[in-house]
DNA sequence: GTCTTGAATTTTGTATACAATATGCCATAA
DNA sequence: TTATGGCATATTGTATACAAAATTCAAGAC
């Protein structure tokens, strides 16, 4: 037997009523603030209330629901300064991911990378915006991957979450989406040259960038 | 009526065993690797099985419990990596603490840490270990308030936790317990100074320290 | 002696029943 | 009209019963 284990994916029913609600939530179907109740929801899930009670443990966890005792769960609401406060961490995230990964970069990872740049500079040429996030965020999860710390990466994919069940993503003009692809070529850049702080300062730029263009979604509604 | 609601803190059955549960986890009652037998936990902490279970869900998010299908919880074992992963990110996260504190920190806030300071020095100096930790947490504790990010409180607080489970704290030496103080002394100085750049370095610094320290313990064993 | 094999037992997973709490509605009074 | 009280209903909280899976251990095969 060789060291890796491969653990048949036997999803227990707290699990995939969790990620049922998970994508239920993030394309907006439950949207901010609905109120989840159990008897509904476990009609439309067919599991029975306590796999589901379980999986809203799960999902609080997150940061996607709040509960409320004896008043049950809710889509969480991000007010403008949740979301001020989650991209400042998010921005912080990236950072350490790139100083990280500068430490650990291989050539074979710059190719790649460059490929993906090559292809998101193409959809973005073409005007097609959901292939150019699916390979945007191709891009910063292989970032997380070199940065190869585990913990690091979940807290990502957490945040990543709350913030993507804001869905703001419809929101970017063509000023910033170009501005965008540039800021994606130098960050592969400093990669390349191994200049961690200068990688950091991007990303936490970028971001910053990112943040705004969200906030701004907010502001519309 | 005034801003701030004052709710009433009535913990429901789940939120009460987990805090019990996490209580047991980092005082090493259930030490890293205990199996949680749910029939058992049960008689001990007087709830039934439905609660103890969703309390699972909640512990196991905070990652201090691993939840294998059909073969129960067990207290999560942080390896070598897994130590070394969690500093990374608290270095960031204390990082960012002090670069958001910078911009936030009050003349009053200054006072009131040179007061603890000035009570981590006594302490110190009687060699009272377990006041001078205290003390220190209060004042990352402070520091995190005048940072003023929830999102990044809880961050903290989480991975603060996971790390509490180790009890790596009686291992500090007297030269490291000498430098750990000069640090604190220089943090304050540097947040008088509003220098962020050089807090965010002192902060990572001295993380870094503290990681040495854990592995080190994470060793002896 | 070691390795299978297969019940018996234990343990976890899920559904459901009952209890406690909250919510909504309507009657009544100021 | 508006506010209050109290009942009916709905919803959440908890315990328990049953189902399914894993673990244990002894008997037999090699």
């Amino acid at each position: 037997m060789d060291g890796s284990t491969l653990p048949i994916a036997r999803l227990t029913l707290p699990e995939a009523a969790a990620e049922r609600l998970r994508t239920l939530i993030i394309e907006g179907v439950l949207p901010p603030g609905a109120k989840l109740n159990e008897r509904e929801l476990c009609e439309r899930l067919g599991v029975s209330r306590t796999p589901l009670r379980e999986a809203f443990r799960m999902l609080a966890g997150d940061g996607l629901l709040v509960q409320l005792p004896n008043r049950g769960a809710q889509v969480v609401v991000l007010s403008r300064d949740d979301v001020r406060h989650a991209f400042e961490l998010m921005a912080a995230l990236e950072g350490l991911a790139g100083e990280l990964a500068v430490q650990r970069v291989t050539d074979e990872d710059l190719a790649y990378l460059r490929g993906l740049q090559a292809d998101m500079e193409a959809a973005h040429a073409r005007h097609d915006l959901p292939t150019y996030y699916a390979i945007n965020r191709t891009i910063h999860d292989r970032l997380n991957a070199i940065a190869a710390n585990p913990i690091l990466t979940h807290a990502f994919r957490t945040l990543n979450a709350r913030l993507h069940a804001l869905r703001f993503r419809s929101n970017l003009n063509v000023a910033k989406w170009n501005q965008a692809v540039a800021e994606h070529r130098d960050m592969i850049a400093a990669l390349a040259a191994r200049d961690g702080a200068a990688l950091r300062d991007l990303l936490i730029r970028h971001l910053r960038a990112k943040q705004q263009t969200a906030l701004e979604a907010l502001e519309a509604d």
